[in-house]
RNA sequence: GGGCGAAUGGCGGAACUGGUAGACGCGUUGGACUCAAAAUCCAAUAGUAGCAAUACUGUGAGAGUUCGAUUCUCUCUUUGCCCA
């Protein structure tokens, strides 16, 4: 018999799953006479399997959305894939296979698993970015950007790997050479393509402090991005025997010039090609060209110079002149690829300025100090100006900035300018498995944008990846087109893979629209994106770039009623996980691995020990990684959906741990016997006495739970359904009054269903509840006890609960707490000096 | 170096606008059931002292504001993330 009450989550969440994809319950349409939500978690990359990261957005998402539709919202909750890039184009490589199947395989193997999760997902607007219905509207997009000025052309460096021939991504390049190759990565200049995101600078920062509901670090990290600076351009004048009359730089610090020292400019800048044919400087702009391009392998690498015979002169002091170098730490496209070298107040021009023997002027010195000069380090504090003539005296940076662009401006050498350190996009990719871009050239490399009629522009199927360089440059056959009778060759690189992802939530809008990407009736209806959730490591780029993308198809169109894709944001935290490693320091998967209390050894081979590493984001490489559809299988979708929300908030990191696990899965257990036993209750037809600890028990907790909620506090959800569980446990042994048992199991089992859908929905059938499916209101007369526990304090110390009715005058309450024996001892032989009394809540008495 | 967070039992974590610190879970201990074990159920569980009622200490460290501080202010330590 007992065999027979367990609950079996195998046939109720089949059952369930297959109901409401028979049902199409999760098929969202406009609804005008509806409040909408559009709840969007971050599409993932069909890698071939769900990770945990996975279950725990989407589970986030799920339940914030099924909330959302009882709450009587319009619900948008789409899934789709982000599925052009890189790793199918290596699987393919590696197994000779077509990126196309690869990835296709994968997106159903995901969809099934991501089904078995029961998530409220409106399957019929499932998209893909490698579809060419998806891509051919990003094509169309990059023309209507192309028309606006919002997309040009110009040389720019990339990592090139010599031996493969190839440009390399960033993550490729380790330790300053190829992953694959091993050979050491050159910076090679090539033709690109760029969107203007520089344009939007100015707005894209200060939209930020619109965006309320986003955490506070996201947009401190923007706006440090776009990096946004005030300060002044320099026209420094040039001496030497070059025709080189004038270098132009920007400088925050234009109040340091006395301290002026050098002159540093970029390997890249026009001055370089008077250097074209000295073997010396070629040799020194190759070595530049090991450092990859990242700002931080710049900031990294040894500063290393080249002195040029040029000499600028001192735009404070005309008769000062100091050398100009080349320097490797300078970027041609920041500032004016110029910058001016003040040693003493900038460390890396400091360390420069020791290795060339440059000479270290003090100009700032820290306030309240006598006597001041730099000698080891730079010192780049606030202070007071010294050794600067005019400037001497004043506050630095605060007045003195001001004060030397003042100055500057007067003279006509310099003005004030505000710059960005946010750098316009490049899209170019030089790869197969990306979204081709609509761009072909004449014979003369005249751009020609392929009409509209002819897009998309597919991707040819059958194709060697295993060439050199990029395979779709080595395609003749498809490079080269016919347009209205004239030979074109097709542009062949392809764009960035985070242009796909930077609209693809207006896609989700009007996933069949054939004409364009999007209708703009159904986007102003549905954006901007109510709740969007996903990793704190997409919090610049993903999430600038869609804000940008935006911006740009808005431009020079007045049709949008918004700007900014996402209303709010969630970041939520990884999923964790020990690490284990043998005695090889290799690394061991949990699977491998079984305890005995303290002590960790090899399954197989139960006498080779453990090390047990610290816990860490679960990854490949690290063999860290629980699979969850080991797990589902294993302990049910709801089981798994109440553990991940379980531990910790959902903006922190959780630990995975399997007792933990196993404790979600007892808990859907029991409260499968917990429902089996109020069922029976219920039909007891005991109906005497009104029940009003279990309707204010239920208030209570209708009202905890719509608040931790709307606080995103799931993990304060769940302890409130432990407490649920253990209340009504409890309470049914009374002889309880089952008309108020069916009122308030019925509102239960609602606020619980976002979090355990298969479960409930079952119980709710067995119960027939089906009818009411809306977020119960709360009762407020419940919410409030008539008594209270009143803290009585001595001397603001707790020393006695006195429980008396609610809202008690001061000196009703005075009076009992004089009868209290508990506080005899404490009014012996002392006076009251003071008494502090709050309403409904405490008494603190001064002795 | 700069910016933004965080620090609470053995562990993960709760605590509304300053008002009973440690909800809930894990782990541990004891008990019931069982020939036994697993499972399940019941109980205890911040530390110190005490048979006990109880007392004292306690939210990273130190100060301050307050009748009262995990919560507010300042300084410091450690740590995470981002930028350089």
């Amino acid at each position: 018999m007992e065999q027979n009450n367990r609950y079996n989550f195998k046939i109720v969440e089949n059952k369930w799953q297959k109901f409401w994809e028979d049902n199409k319950s999760f098929k969202t349409d406009i609804r005008k006479d509806k409040k909408k939500f559009y709840c969007l978690e971050m599409f993932p990359y069909p890698s071939g399997k769900i990770h945990m990261g996975h279950v725990r957005n989407y589970t986030i998402g799920d339940v914030l959305s099924r909330y959302k539709s009882l709450e009587g919202y319009n619900v948008l909750h789409p899934m789709g894939w982000d599925s052009f890039g890189l790793p199918a184009e290596n699987a393919a490589k590696q197994n000779n296979l077509n990126p196309k199947d690869w990835t296709e395989k994968n997106i159903s193997i995901m969809k099934s698993q991501l089904k078995k999760l029961g998530l409220s997902i409106d399957w019929d607007r499932e998209i893909s970015t490698c579809n060419e219905d998806y891509f051919k509207h990003q094509q169309i997009f990059f023309l209507e950007l192309f028309e606006k000025g919002l997309v040009y052309r110009k040389e720019n460096f990339v990592n090139w790997d010599p031996v493969d021939e190839t440009v390399l991504a960033n993550e490729q390049v380790i330790d300053g050479k190829g992953w694959r190759s091993g050979a050491n990565v050159q910076r090679k200049k090539l033709n690109q393509w760029f969107f203007n995101i520089s344009k939007f600078s100015e707005e894209l920062l200060a939209d930020l402090d619109k965006l309320k509901n986003w955490p506070n670090k996201v947009k401190v990290m923007q706006r440090n991005w776009i990096g946004k600076s005030f300060g002044c351009e320099l026209n420094f004048k040039i001496e030497g025997d070059l025709p080189v009359e004038n270098i132009k730089c920007f400088t925050t610090r234009p109040d340091t010039l006395f301290g002026f020292s050098f002159l540093a400019i970029s390997p890249d800048h026009p001055v370089s090609k008077h250097y074209e044919n000295d073997p010396k400087f070629l040799k020194f702009k190759e070595e530049c060209s090991k450092t990859g391009t990242t700002e931080e392998s710049l900031a990294l690498a040894e500063k290393i110079g080249f002195k040029t015979n040029l000499k600028a002169i001192n735009p404070f002091k005309e008769d000062e002149k100091v050398p100009v170098y080349f320097a490797n730490f300078v970027l041609m496209d920041y500032g004016f690829g110029a910058v001016f070298g003040c040693p003493g107040h900038d460390q890396r021009d400091f360390d420069f300025a020791k290795k060339y023997n440059l000479s270290i002027k003090t100009v700032v010195q820290p306030k309240n100090v006598e006597k001041f000069e730099v000698t080891n380090e730079a010192f780049s504090g606030e202070g007071i100006i010294i050794n600067s003539e005019f400037l001497d005296g004043l506050e630095a940076p605060g007045q003195s900035v001001l004060k030397a662009i003042e100055i500057l401006q007067d003279r006509g050498i310099g003005k004030e300018k505000i710059n960005f350190r946010l750098k316009d996009w490049g899209v170019s990719r030089q790869r197969y498995w990306g979204c081709p871009i609509p761009i072909a050239y004449d014979e003369n490399g005249e751009i020609k944008t392929i009409p509209k009629d002819n897009l998309p522009v597919k991707l040819p199927e059958n194709i060697n990846l295993n060439c050199k360089g990029n395979p779709l440059d080595n395609d003749k056959n498809w490079k080269t087109i016919n347009i209205n009778g004239k030979k074109y060759f097709r542009e062949t690189d392809t764009l960035d893979t985070f242009v796909d992802s930077s609209w693809y939530f207006l896609r989700f809008c009007s996933p069949n629209n054939i004409k364009y990407g999007f209708d703009l009736d159904e986007i102003n209806y549905w954006m901007p994106v109510d709740q969007y959730i996903g990793g704190v490591e997409h919090a610049i780029l993903h999430l600038l770039y869609s804000r940008f993308f935006m911006r740009s198809i808005a431009y020079e169109n007045d049709k949008f009623t918004f700007k900014e894709p996402f209303e709010g944001l969630f970041t939520q935290g990884m999923v964790c996980h020990e690490t284990y490693k043998d005695e090889n320091n290799n690394w061991l998967s949990p699977d491998e691995v079984d305890s005995k209390g303290e002590n960790y050894f090899i399954k197989k081979n139960p006498l080779l020990k453990v090390t047990v590493g610290p816990s860490e984001s679960m990854s490949k490489s690290k063999k860290n990684v629980i699979d969850p559809e080991n797990i589902i299988n294993n302990y049910g979708a709801d089981a798994v959906r109440f553990f991940i929300l379980s531990d910790s908030p959902p903006e922190k990191d959780v630990q995975w741990s399997e007792q933990g696990m196993l404790s979600a899965y007892k808990f859907v257990q029991k409260f499968w016997n917990l429902h089996l036993k109020i069922k029976n209750k219920i039909k007891l037809k005991n109906e005497n006495q009104e029940d009003t600890i279990l309707k204010k028990f239920t208030n209570q907790l209708i009202h905890k739970i719509t608040q931790n909620l709307n606080n995103f506090s799931y993990n304060v959800i769940i302890a409130n359904m432990h407490q649920t569980y253990n209340f009504l446990l409890k309470h049914l042994d009374n002889k309880i009054n089952s008309k108020n048992l069916n009122e308030c199991y019925e509102k239960i089992l609602i606020i619980f269903s976002p979090i355990l859908p298969h479960i409930i929905n079952e119980c709710q059938e067995e119960m027939g509840y089906k009818n009411n499916n809306l977020w119960p209101t709360v009762e407020k007369k419940y919410l409030e006890n008539t008594t209270i526990d009143y803290v009585i304090q001595i001397n603001g110390k707790k020393r006695s609960i006195i429980n008396a009715e609610i809202g008690l005058r001061q000196e009703l309450l005075f009076e009992l707490v004089k009868k209290d024996k508990l506080l005899d001892k404490y009014f012996k032989d002392l006076s009251i000096k003071k008494v502090i009394f709050v309403k409904n809540r405490l008494m603190n008495i001064l002795v």
